[in-house]
DNA sequence: TTGAAAGCGCTAACAC
DNA sequence: GTGTTAGCGCTTTCAA
């Protein structure tokens, strides 16, 4: 269809209105504002004039004044996987239970994908005065970056792990908690040569190896450098991990994959290169995404709540932005067993 | 963990720069600007300076004076169905796409969800002046508030039907087309009791029920009333369309949702009643979600073309930001035939 | 080539 | 109660 020829309706300022209503656009100002220095009668006119004009104040021009956006700003850094995308289901549930958190309580969202972080990203986002504070999704490989601003920014909270030597405020799991989880369920079926699935350049994916190590060695198993492989957060064409460990010839009877994609990528190469699961390798994914409870079999998997953990994020951060002090939130991972 | 105490550094503006370069802040901002004016030593040595000292140009005040703000307002109206969750896979992986393609573009998104539409929602977010350019993903029920501000405000795109008077641009697949594929390939399977689940509310689903109605007509098999029943967009406690379907004693061998997330409750739902999908029951979804393809059985879906999808709508929307003319634009469905 | 000054649309301190 | 006025931080016209 060709779209018609559009007309642009006049943008209405607020003194327009004031001409119309007869008064100055302070009374007008206040009167939308609901200031009682307005009497009701004067003040329900006007509201009610704006509203047939169809109004609305400019938040451009009332931020600057106000010196605030009433906007969060959601970030996800994706310094470790360059070409992940937004569409990675784990990010993408965040986003989803953020942004509905934040609108609850009146925000505006600001969505940011920071594609390849240069030094300074997180400093440039707080000073351009988009928003009045900022989430950041995941800490990726920007530890350091978000330590330099934790001492001279307050409203920022973090979705990660509990890395040491961190200065910023963090909602998360426990992840070498869920690991460990992950790792006695696999040794209690009996599982011995157990590998381990992830890009250990983000901390969440170091402090779920290092659950992994901890319990095979209270279960007196050594560890084998051998089992360990790099996989990215996505799974499509970065199945290097498991494809790496399929074509190494080395043996092993069950997967422990970082995230659930990793997982799902994993149990279909291996189901590809003829083995079963549960079968011959039995997988534990992380992360509780909405796929994981759908794909077959039903992975099983540690999971994270992220609608609490969403609602915590939020929490937290408005209390950092009213200029509380606040600490940090770490939830007991939880092992959902399911198929696999 | 306690977090620390935070000191605030003092937000530097462009009179901050300029005083220290010793230049007025007219030459600062050319200088950012990358203006030529500026003679290229001078203009290097302020914004090596601005870069030092961590300036960045305040964007709510930058954006008033030059009235545009570099953003794009991502909408999804929930008005069909009122407690749907941003977390709806389909919106979720819109949004993420939409995402990549305006930041692609060097703007910002902002995500906004509007929970119950009241009249004018539209006209506000457009009016607030907080974007240069709007998208809607899906029309709910709002056909009505989407045709109001077509005529005067241009930089709109929508994702949608393609229903009958309508004002607004829009880039969607061909719904009717996609259900004829559904219900024919239904057909062949030698299906005749075919069952249409979806909330007839939002149009889409509409154009959905229409194409099965004429698939159906076409094979001259009549229509039976008692085969469509209700389905919100969302699988879990609105599973009320096939309980009431299989409560109601009707006999089906077939099923047509009007997305996945349907069709996967449907199937949960029928396996709980104790029917098997697809030996008893064959179900077909919409939309070809992430997890249609990793669910089981696999399922069977009519394929929307998401990644093109939103390069069109941003493609389009940037046109139409630009004064340009444009088209709507209505892909081919597909049908992918997995194992349900 | 650079700077002074106006103004984007709003809110609020201050004056009446 | 209401209006006048200043100013939020920036860009750009105009003048030098």
């Amino acid at each position: 269809m060709k779209s018609r020829t559009v007309t642009p309706k006049p943008r209405l300022k607020m003194a327009d209105i004031a001409k119309m209503a007869g008064v100055s656009t302070s009374t007008v100002s206040r009167a939308l504002a609901d200031n009682p220095l307005i009497p009701l009668p004067l003040r329900e006119r006007i509201v009610a004039l704006a509203r047939a004009q169809g109004y609305v104040v400019n938040q451009q021009a009332r931020g600057l004044r106000l010196q605030r956006t009433n906007t969060i700003n959601v970030v996800i850094p994706l310094g470790h996987d360059k070409d992940q995308l937004i569409s990675d289901p784990f990010f993408l549930e965040m986003v989803g239970r953020l942004a509905d958190q934040i609108t609850l309580r009146g925000y505006e969202v600001l969505l940011t994908k920071v594609m390849s972080p240069t030094p300074g990203w997180l400093e440039r986002i707080i000073q351009s005065n988009r928003s009045d504070g900022v989430l950041v999704i995941g800490q990726s490989d920007q530890h350091q970056a978000l330590n330099a601003v934790a001492d001279s920014y307050a409203p920022l909270v973090v979705w990660g792990g509990d890395v040491p030597d961190r200065h910023y405020c963090t909602v998360g799991v426990d992840s070498v908690a869920g690991a460990r989880l992950a790792v006695e369920h696999l040794l209690k079926l009996g599982r011995r040569r157990i590998a381990f699935l992830g890009l250990p350049e983000a901390p969440e994916v170091l402090l779920r190896r290092q659950g992994y190590l901890e319990a095979l060695a209270a279960a007196g198993i050594p560890a084998e450098p051998a089992l360990t492989a790099p996989a990215h957060f996505n799974a499509e064409p970065e199945l290097e991990g498991i494809h790496h460990l399929l074509s190494s010839g080395v043996t092993f009877d069950a997967v422990f994959a970082a995230s659930d994609v990793i997982a799902l990528g994993a149990i279909r190469a291996m189901t590809e290169a003829g083995l079963r699961t549960p079968e011959d390798v039995s997988v534990v994914g992380f992360d509780d995404v909405t796929v994981a409870q759908y794909s077959w079999p039903p992975l099983t998997t540690i999971r994270q709540d992220l609608d609490r953990g969403a609602r915590e994020m939020v929490e937290l951060l408005f209390q950092r932005i009213e200029g509380k002090t606040t600490t940090s939130v770490f939830m007991a991972p939880e092992l959902v067993v399911r198929q696999t």
